[in-house]
RNA sequence: GGGCGCGUAGCUCAGAUGGUUCAGCGCACUUGGUUUACACCCAAGGGGUCAGGGGUUCGAAUCCCUUCGCGCCCACCA
């Protein structure tokens, strides 16, 4: 068999998945069998394995290799993002630390090293995704930068642009002045931060009168172009018509009045910078001001800021309060809790900023999407919560920002031949440019050495949302075969942090350029976090090693670990603490001594220990299986009747399972499979069958057992690929087509044969009661016993068999009095004697009875009262009467047996 | 400020349309067991006014109101 004595999954999980890559089972080709796709969603080409993506892959591979086993085309498409902002960041920061700036650089330069790092880096998570058994079709993996997305990308901004939803326009944006860059609304991040609100008094014109203003932000006041007041503010009537000088620069600016302003909010009066601020630009435009803006790209002031140009705007908050309050113009500082926007990506303050923009015009676009969602359920969302945060971005949204100030990514399309606002042209390539210039201008000796390309790149997420089409190359080739068989997709699945970036839009897209949903279901995992509910994070340094758990407890376990408690939607508590050699847990100091000395870490994490059992239960049951010697002799009836159970058992926990699949429960789908295994297949059926020691099994229940044990393997195949392939193959010889990766779920025979599953159970209850018996009274286990009873309930005997070899009986008995000396307990009204020896507490025994009997009171009182209630009798199902009646009988029954007990203890 | 959701055993969480799946799974805990597949094991057990209060109903963890506590999303007043 050449199995070793130990589960080792390091040793066998490489194995197995070559053994999946050398025969190619993973790669999908068009046929005539019903496809299922799922496109994953791409991680950034330079990341690496956290535990975010382990939980995300492992759901995506067990609907794959579900959906493979259930008979469908299962292609499963991986790729990775280039994740402009992020992965700029990145070599920027490279860059620095080799001394070399990316403004001494050219485009074409910084590229370089751009993809020189793609190259280096991309990748190492797509084999890292295959350390974890992800059975992608690697041969089409992607890379939103490759040609034919590149082009895609194109062709769709100019698509839009004719379409007349694309426009420039000079907006106000939010700024990243540490990523000199323009970030969408989405990337903005508020935070609570504890700031202070000056009080500033200004001067009004040709008078030595003043009057205060509130601001968090003195720093803009050289930027100033108004003061606004209400009208109706009965304190400031006297600045009416007024002019006010601003301190410092001495500039005069009109003072106007706007019913914006909030009377109750500070001192009334507002300072109007337009440049730095949405509202303020809303002000100016009303009211015709000035616009003056004070900052330099990197948020430090420019000349505006006079003797303060060149430096931080944080630095000059600072001194220009200093300056003020030396010049008499500081009334008052108060403390004050306002939120400020930070960068997703880099935690810097975002700075309002006015520029010219990009912009992708929504309101027309999201109209299918919403209704594809909330109206038609075309796109269902797991869970179903999440449609009410999906109404509410949908139905408030914002034209999309989609230019971006970095050079990593598709550079916007269009074509500049002068300075004026209109002077451009969008095309897919330069030879169109050209003739669209000379045909706008009029001017037929235009070249290509007239036109300059825009600087900008596009918004990362303007390439992923044509991910499900651009992978099948849908957008270049809409008729082609590829797209037409696995478009729409079937399931996506990600995390709910980018349902806006990512998922709303890629619904948006799929309906505009294909007319078609992108998936139908979405499965939105929840964040995985650690024991005391914090996120994991690199700060943090909560975040285990993805690859060292692997290694230590085995693909398999890890994702049985992480499925164990991974409801969707919601957050994931996984607990994994590092310890050292001895299994001390280590403190944050412990860590980072050990980690400095260079020592690998070493992971305790109880859900991926519970995930590695269930790998060691099966390879054991298998190895038990193959260590009997099998010969032709009459089947047991004890086996017989539990096979039996064992097939009913089966089919009604599979339907029990497709069930929990329909409804994208993958953790109740692997709880109802372990306990299946573990407690009903292991437990009850192989204790059963296990001959006795040494003595070999007859052939008709190993062979029965044998097949049984495929439909186990094909169960949890989706949970534990590895595993289960290498006992499959262990089984037999199997051709290259038969390997268990595309073999076929077990069949839904329908065939359920309740009655018997509930004279098991029972059962069950009887060989419980009896071990206990064995337990109370010190008796080993296997020590046989003899069984009385007194059968009220009328159960066949059938099931003594059972009850004989699980229990260790001799021999069950039908009696018709209780038997005296003997220790009892009771299955419903069935009352059960098991003579042994008793060595009891009676003071102990009766207090138990006691108790007992006084649970078996309350009962009967609660039913007698219902079933003494008119109205109940009268209103209340049949049915519900009868259980009642039941209740009441056997409460009765059970009270009387333990008065009786009672009496002879006393 | 607006919206959504959650509070069930020490911990994590199940419990459409009210009534035997109603108080439940897993972990943890207690006790006992090991030459006989597996200590990465087996068996037996303890533990909860279903956040508090009120209401509807013959009947409420489940429906309604309310208080308290927590989480998320959106929009924001200098």
């Amino acid at each position: 068999m050449g199995s070793s004595d130990k589960y080792n999954p390091s040793e066998i999980e490489q194995k197995w998945y070559d053994f999946w890559m050398e025969n190619n089972y993973f790669h999908s080709e068009p046929d005539d069998r019903e496809p299922y796709t799922i496109v994953i969603p791409p991680p950034n080409v330079t990341g690496v394995l956290h535990m975010g993506h382990m939980l995300n892959n492992t759901i995506q591979d067990v609907l794959i290799r579900r959906a493979r086993l259930k008979g469908y085309n299962a292609c499963w498409v991986p790729g990775t993002d280039h994740a402009s902002i992020a992965t700029e960041a990145k070599v920027v920061n490279k860059l620095k630390s080799e001394g070399i700036n990316k403004s001494d650089l050219t485009r074409d330069q910084f590229l370089g090293h751009a993809w020189e790092w793609t190259h280096k880096h991309g990748g190492i998570i797509l084999e890292q995704l295959k350390k974890l058994g992800c059975s992608c079709d690697w041969d089409r993996t992607k890379f939103t930068m490759d040609t034919d997305m590149n082009e895609s990308v194109i062709k769709v901004f100019v698509d839009l642009y004719n379409k007349g939803l694309v426009y420039r326009g000079y907006r106000m944006v939010n700024w990243d002045p540490e990523a000199k860059t323009t970030l969408s609304d989405e990337e903005v991040e508020y935070v609570e931060k504890q700031g202070k609100l000056y009080h500033v008094s200004y001067q009004i014109e040709g008078s030595d009168e003043m009057f205060t203003i509130a601001t968090t932000r003195p720093e803009t006041i050289l930027g100033d172009t108004a003061i606004c007041i209400n009208p109706n503010d009965e304190r400031h009537q006297n600045l009416k018509g007024k002019k006010a000088i601003v301190p410092i620069c001495g500039r005069v600016i009109p003072i106007i009045e706007d019913e914006y302003v909030d009377i109750e909010f500070g001192t009334g009066c507002l300072k109007v910078t337009p440049a730095h601020d949405e509202n303020d630009k809303v002000l100016g435009e009303k009211h015709n001001l000035e616009v003056i803006d004070i900052f330099n790209e990197d948020a430090s002031l420019n000349s505006y800021g006079m003797h303060y140009e060149g430096q931080d705007r944080f630095v000059v908050r600072k001194q220009i309060t200093k300056e003020l309050e030396e010049k008499g113009h500081i009334v008052k500082i108060e403390d004050y809790q306002n939120r400020v926007g930070i960068s997703e990506r880099t935690k810097a303050i975002i700075e309002p900023r006015l520029s010219d923009q990009w912009f992708l015009k929504m309101e027309d676009l999201v109209k299918p999407a919403i209704k594809a969602v909330l109206e038609d359920d075309e796109v269902k969302l797991f869970p179903k919560k999440f449609e009410n945060t999906y109404r509410h971005w949908m139905e408030g949204i914002r034209d999309w920002n989609i230019s971006r100030q970095l050079w990593w990514g598709q550079q916007i399309p269009a074509y500049y031949y002068g300075d004026g606002k209109e002077d451009f042209v969008v095309a897919e390539n330069m030879e169109d440019a050209v003739q669209f210039a000379q045909e706008k201008t009029g001017n037929t000796g235009l070249t290509a050495s007239d036109l300059q390309l825009d600087v900008d790149a596009l918004d990362t997420w303007f390439s992923s949302w044509l991910w499900p089409m651009s992978v099948f190359d849908g957008i270049r080739n809409p008729e082609n075969k590829e797209i037409q068989y696995y478009y729409p997709t079937n399931d996506l699945v990600t995390g709910p942090d980018i349902l806006f970036f990512w998922v709303a839009r890629m619904i948006i897209a799929g309906y505009e350029y294909k007319g078609a949903r992108p998936f139908e279901n979405v499965y939105l995992t929840g964040l995985v976090r650690d024991k005391q509910r914090r996120k994991m994070s690199k700060q943090l340094g909560n975040s285990p090693d993805a690859l060292k758990l692997i290694e230590d407890y085995g693909a398999d376990g890890v994702r049985v670990g992480l499925l164990f408690s991974a409801a969707a939607g919601n957050d994931l508590m996984f607990d994994a603490e590092q310890v050292d050699e001895d299994g001390k847990v280590l403190n944050a100091k412990a860590i980072k001594d050990r980690k400095e000395a260079g020592k690998e870490p070493i992971y305790e994490s109880k859900q991926c220990h519970e995930g590695r059992a269930l790998g060691t239960k099966m390879f054991f049951a298998h190895k038990l299986i193959y260590s009997w010697g099998i010969v032709d002799i009459d089947q047991p009836e004890a086996s017989k009747i539990a096979l039996e159970w064992y097939e009913s058992k089966f089919q009604e926990v599979l339907i029990e399972i497709e069930d929990h699949y329909a409804k994208y429960r993958l953790s109740d789908a692997l709880m109802a499979t372990n306990k299946l295994l573990r407690d009903d297949f292991c437990s009850w059926l192989l204790e059963i069958l296990k001959p006795e020691y040494q003595k070999p099994i007859d052939r008709k229940s190993f062979e029965t057992v044998v097949r049984l044990f495929e439909d186990n393997l094909k169960i949890l195949h989706p949970f534990m690929p590895h595993l289960t392939e290498g006992l499959w193959q262990q089984m037999a010889e199997r051709k290259v087509e038969e390997a268990l990766v595309v073999s076929s779920w077990p069949e839904m025979t329908g065939v359920i044969n309740k009655k018997l599953i509930d004279k098991f159970l029972f059962a069950k209850e009887v060989v419980s009661g009896i071990r206990s018996i064995k337990k109370k009274v010190n008796l080993p286990t296997h020590q046989e016993v003899a069984c009385f009873v007194v059968n009220t309930e009328k159960v066949s005997p059938d099931m003594d068999a059972v009850i004989k070899k699980s229990a260790v009986v001799s021999e069950v008995n039908y009696v018709e009095e209780k038997l005296e000396g003997a220790m009892s307990f009771r299955v419903k009204s069935n009352e059960y004697y098991v003579p042994v020896e008793i060595e009891i507490n009676v003071e102990e025994e009766i207090a138990k009875l006691r108790k007992e009997l006084e649970r078996h009171e309350r009962n009967l009182m609660t039913s007698q009262k219902k079933l003494s209630n008119e109205r109940f009798v009268s209103n209340a199902p049949e049915q519900v009467i009868a259980v009642e009646r039941k209740k009441e009988a056997d409460a009765k029954a059970a009270i009387e047996t333990i008065k009786e007990s009672l009496a002879a203890l006393n």
